[in-house]
DNA sequence: TTATTGATCAGCT
DNA sequence: GCTGATCAATAAA
């Protein structure tokens, strides 16, 4: 299995001072490895910064929340959604640029058994969907609040165990053949922009959903409105 | 101050 | 296909 890839050389901490969208396709087929799960990417999303991306965390400025996305490159953006979920970014650019790419989906190839055992569900899970979606790859991979800000490359790395925290390993790249783009998911805004990034026919990729407006409560459908259906 | 929406997922119908 | 779980930021009042 995939021990070959742990073997290759951490990304270099200049791979992620560029345009989010110029590295969310590179970053397909790379292996992000915290403890001793590994993830091979499969699918990703480009976020910009203030003022450019309304669909964006910082598009507002810096908040304590969104505060690593504005710190240096190659940081994990890890963040809190939905009241119950983490999902996990890798931050580009300069520091103060506060743009990032969102690791949507990804195939287990270390670890597999300590990923599922981080599944709650008690029911079986198929390989394919340990981190088939964002919050399920960070799930996967263990990654959790107090991992923001977790610096995602090594820097002069020892000898021998090159991840011991958290580090994004070379792997092998896709093919650019057979890399698409399309629009983001769940995304209200901004729906023109093709910045989600993924590995065409893989299964590990997430099934894409257009953004639905949350139904509202009972209290609007409750006066002289009949509830829908 | 309160209300609403969201870079989601699991469980159920 | 629809619903509930329920945090954090923003919009509304």
């Amino acid at each position: 299995m995939g021990s070959g890839q742990l073997s290759s050389a951490p990304l270099p901490r200049s791979f992620f001072d560029r345009p989010s969208h110029e590295v969310a396709p590179d970053l397909l087929g790379r292996v992000l490895v915290h403890g001793s799960v590994a993830v091979r990417l499969t699918e990703v999303e480009a976020y910009g910064g203030p003022g450019e991306d309304p669909a964006a965390h910082t598009y507002r400025g810096k908040t304590p929340r969104n505060a690593v996305m504005f710190g240096p490159p190659g940081h994990i953006y890890v963040y809190f959604t939905y009241g119950m979920h983490f999902c996990a970014n890798l931050v580009c650019l300069p520091e103060g640029s506060g743009s990032a790419v969102l690791l949507r989906a990804g195939e287990v190839v270390e670890g597999v058994a300590e990923a599922r055992a981080r599944r709650s569900s008690g029911r079986p899970v198929p390989d394919r969907d340990l981190a088939r979606g964002p919050a399920r790859l960070a799930v996967a991979l263990g990654l959790l609040r107090e991992h923001n800000g977790l610096d995602a490359v090594l820097d002069g790395s020892p000898a021998g165990r090159p991840h011991q925290s958290a580090t994004v390993l070379a792997g092998r790249p896709a093919d650019p053949a057979t890399i698409r783009s399309g629009p983001r998911t769940g995304v209200s805004t901004a729906k023109e922009t093709p910045w989600r990034f993924w590995i065409d026919g893989d299964p590990t990729v997430s099934p894409y959903r257009a953004h639905v407006p949350r139904r509202r409560n009972a209290a609007a459908t409750s006066v002289g409105e009949a509830p829908k259906s």
